[in-house]
DNA sequence: GACTATATGCAGGCGACTTGCAAGAAAGTC
DNA sequence: GACTTTCTTGCAAGTCGCCTGCATATAGTC
């Protein structure tokens, strides 16, 4: 597990530090877009610096190992790359929940094309759907209180 | 002209002051969605009070009158809603220039679909493609220098 | 014209994020 | 294994975007 982690990181030209295995490590547990708030919280990765995970999550992006999306709300968020799809930048729509605030990749959908104006050159497309999971629609239909 | 601004403010429940008039026909004589910071340094806005120009933006997003998008960038971008299209809260795709980080309402082009995880209620969408405008591109492609 | 509810402007503050710099750590070399 | 180089991390400080509270000014109504 930590093998293939130090061989990405590696693999990206980026150096194995501890900072960078546990942000990786966790990103690939959790398996869905976090926040930086959210990372920090989280105890595999509670105690680093503040500034240290910017830096951190700035260089995976940058290194092509994580992608970042950004919600409704304005806040980024980071998941790792799928491993099937090297380089592939968070080429997926994503869903947020408004009530719990978590994100999902929808890795199994392509990213719909669209029109742009003539002459206008596309690099990239930024979806993010948004409403309520399963689990705060149905805590909001069964309370009448929802978040 | 001005007689338009206040009816639209009127139909909403708004009252008619300097603000929002001259926000609201800043917006509307512009036509694509701008930033605070650009319309803070806009002529007909300049001078009015930051907080006053960041609530004012907020009332009539509000009020319908507006719709917000986010770039890339993290910066919320304000247009005026499509008069004939009263009601629909930006609900179609932008596109954002890299370059001179400028955006444009793709009004004229449906909010595709996607299919969310079971049980998820979806509310919005929000749709973002970015790149190059047709001038943006033009200049890097006659330059060579990107700005 | 007077009154009331609302909007505006100012002061102050919070949180997210960045920059600069020095100490510490990972990789490579001998 | 020790040394050197280069990169990374942590701390301090600061910037920027945005919000809140409160006093004053103004739009709309009678």
């Amino acid at each position: 597990m930590i093998d293939a982690l130090r061989m990405a990181l590696r693999s990206a030209g980026l150096r194995c530090t501890p900072a960078r295995l546990s942000v990786l490590g966790t990103l690939d547990a959790l398996g869905q877009p976090v926040t930086h708030a959210d990372l920090s919280a989280h105890p595999d990765v509670a105690g680093m610096d503040d500034i240290t995970l910017y830096r951190t999550l700035g260089t995976l992006v940058d290194a092509g190992l994580i992608h970042r999306v950004q919600g409704i709300d304005g806040a980024w968020r980071y998941c790792v790359q799928p491993r099937d799809r090297a380089g592939c930048p968070g080429n997926h729509p994503h869903f947020l929940c408004t009530g719990c605030r978590r994100m999902e990749c929808l890795v199994d959908q392509a990213m719909p094309r669209v029109r742009v104006p003539e002459g206008a050159e596309v690099r990239g497309r930024h979806f993010v759907v948004y409403g309520r999971c399963a689990a705060c629609a149905a805590a909001s239909a069964g309370s009448g209180a929802p978040g």
